[in-house]
This record gives C-alpha cells, structure tokens and sequence, in this order.
DNA sequence: GCTGGGCGTTAAGGTTTTATCAAGATCGTC
DNA sequence: GACGATCTTGATAAAACCTTAACGCCCAGC
C-alpha cells in the first residue's frame, strides 16, 4: 500500500519476479479493504498515505489479525516512525532502499510469523506463569491472584520477554487508545505486580524499569 | 562522473584492470541518466561539475534508490562534503587520493551495499545491539542500560553501520530539527557511549569520530 | 610559539520521570 | 441498596535524566 506509483510498480515488479503474489492499493481504506480480501503473509505499508494517518491503518489491521507489518517511510520521520511501531508495525525501512533491504525484511518478517508457536508457560527463578491457564504461581507453592487489569499487564509484558514494552504499546494494549499517556497507570500497576511477584519489590529482578522508554520483563 | 579527464580516465583504467565494470560521465544530467540506465552498484561523483551542484546529483540520484555513492571533493571544501553527506552521500575521499584508499572504500561500500540487513541484531567483538528487543548486551554477558537519548543515538549510528552519519543527520534524528547546530550534545552523548560500550574508551574501536564531519559506527 | 577551532571530559543545576501511598470513585454481586 | 473488590486520581518524595558551561587537549594555520 503506498500513494506513489512509481514505487508501488517497482514492488510489485521485483516482488513477482520473485514469486511473491502481490496486490496493491494507493490509500488506506482500499488498503485496509485488500488486507480483509486477500489475508496476505505481509503487508508493507507507506506511512505517507492521502487519506488517513498510517497508525491508524495499522491500528485497523492489528484489530484482527498479527499479519506481519513493514513500514516505509522518508528519512528524518523519527517520531512517525516510532509511532508506527508503537501501533503495532513490525519493522521498517527508510525511503530510498535497496531493494534487497526490504526482500531481506520481507524474508525475516515472514520467517518470525510462522514459526511464533508461542510457548505458554514461562518460569522464573521465582514464580511460574502459566498464559494458557491465566495462572501465576509462586515457587513455594502458593497461587498468587491477579486482577483482571494485573493479569492483563503481565501477559503483555511476558509475551513479550526480554524485551522492550512501550509505555504508549502497554498502555494501548491493556487500557486502550485513549488511555495512552495516562503512564500514572503503569507506576501503579507496575508496582501491584512488584508487591506481588517481587521478591524484593524496591529491588525489582524481574518487572523492570527502562527509564524514559517503558519496561521489560526479564530473568 | 567527473569533469576532469585525466581522473575519469585514471579511475576507469584501474578499475577495468580490477575486473570492475565501468561506465563514465563528464557532467550531472549524462550521469544521472547513465545511473538510471545502467544500474551500478556503486557511484563515484566528483562534487566539482560543470552543469550541477553535486548535491542535486546525489538528490536526484536518492529519489528513487539507495546505490551507494562515494563523493570526491578537493581539499578544503569542507562545507560541500558535509552538504553532500546530508543529502544521502555514504562516504567521501579528497583529492589527491591514492588509488588504494580509493578501492578500500569501494568495496566497503559494496559490502555494505549487498549485505542484507537481515537480522535486527548487530554484534561487534565487545557487545551486541539488539535493535527489536532495544536491548545491548556486553560480550561477558552484562546488559547495557541505556538511557533513552543514548539509545535513539547509537540506533541510528547502527543503523548506518560503517556509514558516515554528518552531525547534522544525528542531531535531527536524535534532538530534532531545531537542534541541528547544538554539536555539544553529540559529544557529551557519544562520550556517555563510549564509557558504556567500548572496551578503552580513550581509543573508540567502535564509535569512530571523523573530524569536521561526523561520527561512524565501525566495527 | 602563539592562537583559534573542534573535540573530549567532567560536574552541577534544574527538570522530568518514577515510586509509593492513600483516599475517593466505580463496578459487580448478592 | 449494601458490601467488597477493584479501579482511578492526586499528592509527595526519590531517582534518573537532560542541559549547560567550563576546562583541557590536540592539531592546523599564522
């Protein structure tokens, strides 16, 4: 999808001759239309659309499925960029590119979409969550019970294990897109979770803190 | 494309004799058009020709792919390798050159070129950027806490691997627009950088300045 | 040998962000 | 309608960070 002909036809060129089917839209509501009609492995998406901002064809996509998204945008849009990825894109790539970039990050976009057989039970040295079960358990035995908005967080955090959460994608994610500056939230929650999880929860080891940027679950 | 015969002829004999492929052009419009018509894998530009500012060359060249193009620029024109980096250049060698430095940064500039971008994940000898996860972990195994400034910073530079990023790029894409002479913040950053990452912080391996230009990472 | 510009380094001030706590509002259930 | 649990909101203290300025170094030019 991209409101510039010469790029699209120079996609979809390359992208046939590699044996890719292709199909293509110049604004986002056909793009969004194509997407529900042809359920593609990949969608590539140029931010620079005429009628609606990119995030919001992203936020329209991940409403219903994880297709894998790549980004195109000029260089220089750092912010839209960021804002892209924060709604749910997969990667980007810089306008211009080599048209082996992108093959490269259509590959690798492909590649983590069909073999994400995401396991649903993660352990730590401390406690043992259990995402199929919606069950966290202490090492020592005992169940510890989350509400539904903790549990909420916590499975975001671990789905996404080792690394960096977003406040804004957290935020999205568990309160929704309105609520995305409310950060007060997370320290709140965050800190439940801590209390709750931690075993020192002034020291957390697990739940951790990326000042500026949002939080990580590691261990 | 160069204006001066004895240096076109010079760089396409030796060339030639290294089994390169050359085509050649004395001014801007016939070297556009012989990029547009044989797609090199490289472009070497003299930024002193007779029709155009090599600047616009390099714009016209950027619209629509990302070749690489080494820049050729007598001493002392400082002002115009920076202008030319700023519009899309990768890298630069000021006249008089040896043939030497001439090939060494030609095939950097191809290796980079071809080599595919595949993986988010950038490792040097001493430490590992993982651009997903934004996480940097150090070769004996300790993570790398960066702050979110020093994060966006050392992106970009990675993203650029091996290419010259002009201060001016770093500063946009980091502070913004308007803070695109505020040089100071580069150093300060760059120094919080090397503490963090290189192993003699005194001697970058890695995060390497180029005097009156920029900043390279290499490695 | 002096001077000036660019770069590296450092530390302190002020600002922003985060942690923690507690009280009020809301929701679901009985 | 009452109760308990949960969610929201606000206030305050603590921590982390960004910005700024000063100083020293090195190199090039005079």
């Amino acid at each position: 999808m991209d409101d510039e002909p010469s790029i699209v036809r120079a996609l979809r060129i390359n992208l046939t001759a590699r044996k890719y089917e292709v199909s293509t839209a110049t604004d986002g509501a056909s793009g969004l239309a194509a997407v529900a009609r042809d359920r593609p492995d990949v969608m590539i998406l140029d931010l620079g659309l005429p009628d609606m901002d990119g995030t919001e064809v992203i936020r329209g996509v991940r409403g219903w499925t994880s297709t894998p998204i790549i980004v195109l945008s000029v260089w220089g849009e750092e912010s839209r960029k960021v804002a892209a990825l924060d709604a749910g894109a997969d990667d980007y790539v810089t306008k211009p590119f080599g048209m082996d970039e992108l093959l490269a990050r259509l590959r690798a976009a492909v590649r983590r979409a069909s073999s994400a057989p995401d396991e649903p039970v993660v352990s730590t040295g401390h406690f043992t969550v259990d995402l199929a079960a919606k069950r966290v358990t202490r090492q020592d035995g005992d169940d510890v019970s989350l509400t539904h908005t903790e549990w909420q967080l916590l499975e975001v955090l671990v789905r996404n294990r080792g690394r960096l959460v977003t406040q804004r994608q957290l935020l999205q994610e568990v309160w929704g897109t309105a609520y995305e500056t409310e950060s007060n939230y997370l320290r709140v929650y965050v800190a439940q979770l801590r209390r709750k999880l931690e075993p020192e929860p002034s020291q957390p080891r697990y739940l951790l803190t990326e000042p500026g940027m949002g939080y990580r679950f590691g261990g």
